[in-house]
DNA sequence: ACGTTCATTGCAAACGATTGCAAGATTCCT
DNA sequence: AGGAATCTTGCAATCGTTTGCAATGAACGT
């Protein structure tokens, strides 16, 4: 009375799938792996079976056995400003488009943000926890260090972030430096000759964005300084607004070491009655969805974060095949808009 | 020659370690585990062993044995709209507070993102896997149905979306149809009379806010038009466009269903030389970090993200403690700026 | 009709950690 | 000193799937 449902039998291992189809369960492991050595027949029926009651097999186990798992791990770690990532546009973009690359080739992904801060661990417990066949880090932040001691040992894994000169582990990135100094030019190609980034220089992707506008200011003979800011936009905003206040009228071209920077600066330029970009000229980084809809659109440096998804995904994967893999540095795009 | 290493022993087992340490596997599970059943001195004697190794107990096997992986699946199905959230601010950034305050509580966090369409098994598949404890659905896009179904079935469960009269599932969500109401009355408290609403009505969530809207519409005697609009900022660009050109004057109130449609509205108003808020009054939805910097700043209802996902993880571990809960409606707020 | 080859299938041992049970070692009490 | 009570520890089964090896039976050739 209780039970209505017709009373199927509750299927939950391949050793009750195997009980009804009468056969054995190594059979029907494989039979529902699709190896060439079952008959045609009992695949087919014990195929019915499995699915007439929605079995599915037990990962763990299979995990377990076969020594892979099928997934792979993601991990953010959080430096520098704990607040930063967490809603930072750009890696959400990134992990959107790596959900959808891993999804494509069978793989499973398992996140993790972590503070290396509170846990010099992080790396070594996520590869060690044998939960993941291999893993992708979302940038270097301050770990620089821990990763290339990670990665002598250990071969699947590839890094989000900046190349280095000689570096030892996997690492797929836009050219910072390249980027910097393509914004900077752009600076001062329309006029500007009193220059100031804006960002944190600590993690080694802003280090060399501005490294890379240093070298243009160099060469091109015009002045630049250093604003520190941090990248959340709850700090940065005021952070700005002082920079500002500081510095009013002796910079004349702005930086910015991201987008969301750039936005948050535009409005700070605003509220002093500075105009953009006659009074200064403002380039942003990433080409982020929100660089086309600012007042005036920002002109920007460009990142293919899908292409960088893409490469992260088939590096990592012939990694996992045992190759070995040279890093990739994608070209950054300067796209004009009004803001220089 | 070839290796200058020590040689430690490599142990990638609690036998290896067991081993050296000269007990059994099982004493150095409870060791590990920090069960009070084992030996001070021998306890600490296994702790540094396995620190100085590099231990790390293999969680398939855990998982296998104890029937627990410590892992929470968080899957996003993407019904409507395939390319809404690849980037949708708000989903991404649910996921983000998800991973802080899964972690905080120990598990870790495995990400899917399915298109139901393509695959009708999705959530019986991602349940039936063996590798996750609970579930969290990020939205219920046009999945409703089947996900009253598998709650039936499946006690850890808890959705983010809109809660309606008498379902079966555990959900988490803002008061959409209240939001929906909050927006219209702004808009018509300053001054519109002609309102529409900008967005897609298929998702349930956009329906309840458009049925607020309507609410307020009706009693306070003003009218109402729906005009579709798909979500991912590159179709939904032009669309705005089309719409405000076939309505040219007609309307002079605009609620969009997300800040991003707002912020895209924007620019579009400003295209056609609309001055917002004196000839159409503009309010949003969500209250992301772009609400504050557009030009000028939007009013908008805000949902609070952090609270939403701090509800979904602890109403998730109740569930998986065997207990039942409640829904959970987080109200929503408005937030008076300048569009309206 | 008999030996060979091949296609299917079953058996049982892994994979690595956990845990109930029971045995051995200590401690404590009278 | 003898026995009970309490701590520690080892043994071995178990979680569910995979897979090498061997056994079975059918098909085939001469």
């Amino acid at each position: 009375m209780s039970d209505t449902k017709p009373s199927r039998t509750v299927v939950r291992t391949i050793t009750d799938l195997a009980r009804i189809a009468g056969v054995s369960p190594g059979t029907v492991s494989r039979a529902l792996a699709g190896k060439s050595l079952v008959n045609t027949k009992t695949r087919e029926k014990i195929e019915a079976i499995a699915r007439e009651h929605g079995f599915r097999p037990n990962q763990m186990a299979s995990g377990l056995r076969r020594q892979k798992t099928g997934v792979i791990g993601v991990v953010i770690p959080l430096g520098h400003d704990t607040r930063q990532q967490i809603s930072d546009t750009f890696f959400m973009t990134l992990l959107g488009f790596l959900a959808d690359e891993l999804t494509a080739h069978g793989y499973d992904l398992m996140l993790r943000r972590v503070v290396p801060d509170e846990d010099a661990d992080w790396l070594d417990r996520f590869i060690g926890s044998g939960m993941i066949d291999g893993v992708i880090v979302i940038g270097q932040s301050d770990q620089f260090e821990r990763i290339e001691d990670v990665a002598d040992g250990y071969n699947p894994m590839v890094v989000w972030g900046n190349h280095n000169e000689g570096q030892r582990h996997c690492v797929v990135g836009t050219d910072n430096r390249l980027g910097g100094r393509l914004a900077a030019e752009r600076l001062i190609a329309t006029g500007a000759r009193h220059l100031a980034f804006l960002g944190d220089t600590g993690p080694m992707e802003f280090a060399a964005r501005f490294a890379g506008a240093q070298d243009a200011a160099r060469r091109l003979g015009v002045s630049l300084i250093a604003l520190p800011t941090h990248l959340s936009p709850d700090r940065a905003g005021e952070e700005i607004a002082r920079h500002l206040a500081a510095h009013a009228g002796a910079i004349d071209g702005i930086f910015a070491a991201t987008d969301t920077l750039a936005s948050l600066c535009l409005t700070a330029l605003r509220e002093r009655g500075l105009a953009v970009p006659d009074d200064v000229r403002l380039v942003g980084f990433d080409d982020l969805p929100i660089a086309r809809q600012t007042v005036p659109p920002l002109t920007t440096i460009r990142q293919d974060i899908a292409a960088g998804a893409r490469g992260l995904v088939q590096l990592l994967l012939r990694r996992l095949a045992g190759e070995e893999t040279e890093s990739l540095i994608l070209p950054p795009q300067l796209m004009i808009r009004q803001s220089a």
